[in-house]
DNA sequence: GTCTATAGCCCGATAGAC
DNA sequence: GTCTATCGGGCTATAGAC
């Protein structure tokens, strides 16, 4: 185990890897698995097409890698999030105006980093969502099992005596406005007249989002 | 203009059009445009396939068909509600429970006969919003600015004296609930422990959609 | 309108030299 | 690890007989 400079963090091929996982991400996010071209990753990657298959096998593995770092790298945006709200789980009881400023921090934290900073990221999470493959499984064990018990337990903390059922059917329902901004990017902006989203409409969805959140938790 | 019994309402191929045209919905709804196999809608409506490019010209041709009746017949379904929002909102002012009873029929429409009656059209309709292609237009112009703009000026009348653009996004939350319940119906069912979306969890899913609706109008 | 047959292309995968 | 070259297969589209 001799340690090495981290200044080769590149160990030859590496790069290449990462090239092709880069460009492969904005693909199949586009084209969808079926839909996508390898020559066209290569290209987009500035890499040999042969080296898919010695990289990642095949088209699936690929698509595979892709949603393993996706979920590695999600995961590590969203962990102080949800320790912060495991953390506060744990303890006997919560009051309310915490409970809800973490549901809304959590959506937040979703809202700008998957939709808004990587795009791509966000229309994979909905394409397999939609229509589930094998890389559905790395999402939901990987992802959402943890951020859905987190939201269910904070909903039902902050409604107290209610049906848990409703409560979780009601987190999945405050979960998905998350979902909805990324598929409805085209219509939103043509029906709203926008020239796309900026700043100035990331605010508007960020303020409308904390609102509807508000609402539909604390409503009733 | 010979006036035809109208016994044989299938003037010799226009049988084999529908049955191309059934097909190619629920392949083109489960694959999307890329990924979809002609030969395969060929088989599944039991035509042969060179009747495809007889009929529709190309795979594209026959993909904007599938939207054209698509289209149609979800105009048909959902005339008679907007209708009567129409001729309300031609009234100078409109009472607040009539206003919200009708946003609520809008969406129970919405919902049971889209998603749930026919699950491949919403799949078609997330498809097109989500990665728009020649075929969104015929979506937007057909079926969204109409029921946008009807959804939206209800919830203006609903909230006076706001700001119309608040209005505008607004109502694009509060539709978009329908295709959320389409698109997140598998890990919805996996986080829910349900077998699949039958007639109880419609009911469930018809409620949350109602009390949620009502409480994003009416809220603030 | 329908069918058979096939042209022409593009794709994923891999053998083999370097 | 990387590259060139290519194989085999599946795809859309269409020519041409019926």
């Amino acid at each position: 185990m001799g340690m090495d400079e981290r200044v080769k963090n590149s160990p030859r091929g590496e790069t290449t890897r990462d090239a092709l996982l880069d460009a492969a991400t904005v693909v199949f996010a586009r084209a969808g698995f079926g839909a996508a071209n390898l020559r066209e990753i290569a290209e987009a990657a500035d890499v040999n097409p042969a080296l898919i298959g010695y990289h990642f096998h095949s088209k699936e593995g690929l698509y595979l890698a892709v949603f393993e770092r996706m979920v590695a790298q999600i995961r590590l945006a969203v962990d102080p999030v949800l320790q912060r709200i495991e953390q506060v789980l744990a303890e006997p009881a919560t009051d309310a105006p915490r409970a809800l400023e973490l549901v809304l921090h959590f959506m937040e934290t979703m809202l700008v980093h998957i939709v808004h900073e990587h795009p791509a990221w966000g229309e994979l999470f909905v394409r397999e969502t939609q229509s589930p493959t094998a890389a559905f499984e790395l999402l939901y064990q990987g992802l959402m099992v943890r951020g859905h018990r987190a939201l269910s337990m904070l909903v039902q903390r902050l409604r107290q005596g209610e049906d848990p059922a409703k409560a979780r059917l009601l987190a999945a329902t405050i979960f998905s406005q998350v979902l909805v901004i990324r598929i409805s990017r085209t219509p939103l902006i043509r029906l709203m007249g926008w020239d796309g989203i900026g700043n100035l409409e990331l605010e508007a969805l960020k303020t409308l989002v904390r609102r509807n959140t508000t609402l539909l938790v604390l409503g009733d």
